[in-house]
DNA sequence: TCTGGGGTCCTAGGACCC
DNA sequence: TCTGGGGTCCTAGGACCC
């Protein structure tokens, strides 16, 4: 009996261009890209065919229409997306109760208990490869490793269809010339300090000075060091038993920036209620409420406050976000606008005990259930009439709402 | 028409308390 | 009437992920 796990991280490939692609037969074999409804949108998701060309994500319509004039733009279609993505999820709780879901296109299972029912992981992983193209007409890319940090590795080396398996006797000598960049945890800044430490591999990580790395890096110096071993002892945390969401959020970039007083105003209570919704229906409550603002030049910039007691009505955010815009002294022209809501409490379901309050939560409620049956838009605040709809696209990296409810096996 | 959106975690410094 | 010091909460910003 071996005492090492068996990790599976799941990368589907290209999720949202290839979905479109399978939804619209015309689009197949066509370099497609994926964007936002929003004037200044960028790309989500580019095709296979559309990064043969150089478009990637991130880039702006502009960009990848120069890189590659054929492109063809697809505003995504998040609720699709979301479907197929709980479906692939449901469906892999069929080899273990453990699938961590890490994003809404990438997945970690725990096949340490599973081999004795199911086999060797490599034929786990083909049944799964399988079953994905059978029934979606979709890719997906499978890594096999000991733990997590190198199962995300693994998955990332062969794309698009692959199938990476990093036996744990192998770690040492992949680890020599696997750049840093690479594992998942070190970014763009990591990976310059460290390379001023002179630092490029994960061979030179892992053997690097622990109290050097200590001392310029602090409580991440230690596990940067494991890292660079391939070591990483992280559970595969299952989806069902997630931790509560910390915080509640939404921003927007504006169409236009914005220097009107009235404009902000209106764009505010839109982003609040958009928060007070989402964070009612997850029944919380957050003591903290945070503005965020861009300016036309990217400078972005946050000003939060802890209240006395929690909320969630859209109203009472709204009052929040327009008390701290007061108190500040705009010097550009703004170009997003975020609205958070953090330090969550569980919402009680009782009502406030004065009548004022009474009131404005059963409207709140009354409000909440007229838009739960006929749609986002019916009731809302009377200033976010003629405001454009909000429907954004949801990042590759956005979790399904309600996803904490798939049920696994 | 340069540069989206939703999260988590960490740090540093100040307030405040004992 | 020099200098302590731990703990907690809060704010602001930054790194990182997809």
């Amino acid at each position: 009996m071996s005492n090492h796990r068996t990790i599976l991280h799941l990368d589907m490939n290209a999720f949202f261009a290839s979905v479109e692609q399978q939804a619209d037969p015309s689009l197949q074999g066509k370099p497609v890209a994926v964007i936002g409804s929003g004037a200044r949108t960028i790309i989500t998701t580019a095709s296979y065919e559309a990064r043969a060309h150089g478009v990637g994500t991130g880039m702006t319509t502009h960009e990848a229409k120069r890189l590659c004039p054929e492109l063809i733009l697809v505003i995504g279609n998040n609720r699709e997306y979301t479907r197929i993505s709980k479906l692939i999820f449901e469906m892999l709780g069929q080899f273990t109760p453990l699938v961590e879901v890490f994003s809404i296109d990438e997945a970690f299972l725990d096949l340490t208990g599973s081999l004795r029912l199911f086999g060797r992981a490599d034929v786990i992983a083909r049944e799964i490869k399988a079953r994905i193209r059978d029934r979606f007409g979709l890719t997906c890319s499978i890594g096999i490793a000991p733990n997590k940090l190198l199962a995300k590795l693994a998955s990332d080396m062969q794309k698009p269809d692959g199938l990476t398996i990093i036996p744990p006797e192998n770690v040492a000598s992949l680890m020599k010339t696997t750049p840093i960049r690479s594992l998942c945890g070190i970014g763009p800044s990591t990976e310059q300090r460290l390379k001023y430490l002179g630092i490029s591999t994960c061979n030179d990580l892992g053997h690097f000075s622990s109290k050097i790395l200590t001392r310029h890096f602090g409580a991440m110096g230690a596990r940067l060091k494991q890292m660079g071993q391939g070591i990483d002892d992280s559970p595969v945390i299952p989806t069902t038993t997630e931790e509560e969401v910390k915080s509640v959020s939404h921003s927007t970039t504006l169409d236009h920036d914005l220097t009107n007083k009235d404009d902000i105003h209106k764009y505010l209570l839109m982003l609040s209620e958009m928060v007070g919704r989402r964070a009612r229906r997850y029944k919380t409550k957050g003591k903290t409420v945070t503005l965020t603002i861009r300016y036309a030049d990217f400078t972005t910039f946050s000003r939060q406050e802890t209240l006395p007691s929690p909320l969630n009505r859209s109203g009472d955010i709204y009052r929040a976000v327009t008390a701290l815009l007061d108190t500040l002294q705009l010097t550009q022209p703004i170009r997003l606008l975020g609205v958070a809501i953090s330090n969550l409490v569980h919402a009680s379901e009782q009502l406030p005990l004065f009548p004022e309050e009474r009131r404005l939560t059963t409207l709140s409620q009354a409000m909440d259930q007229v838009n739960d049956r006929f749609g986002e838009t019916t009731i809302t605040f009377g200033t976010l009439l003629g405001q454009d709809n909000c429907s954004h696209v949801i990042a590759p990296a956005w979790r399904p709402a309600g996803i904490r409810d798939v049920k696994v096996k």
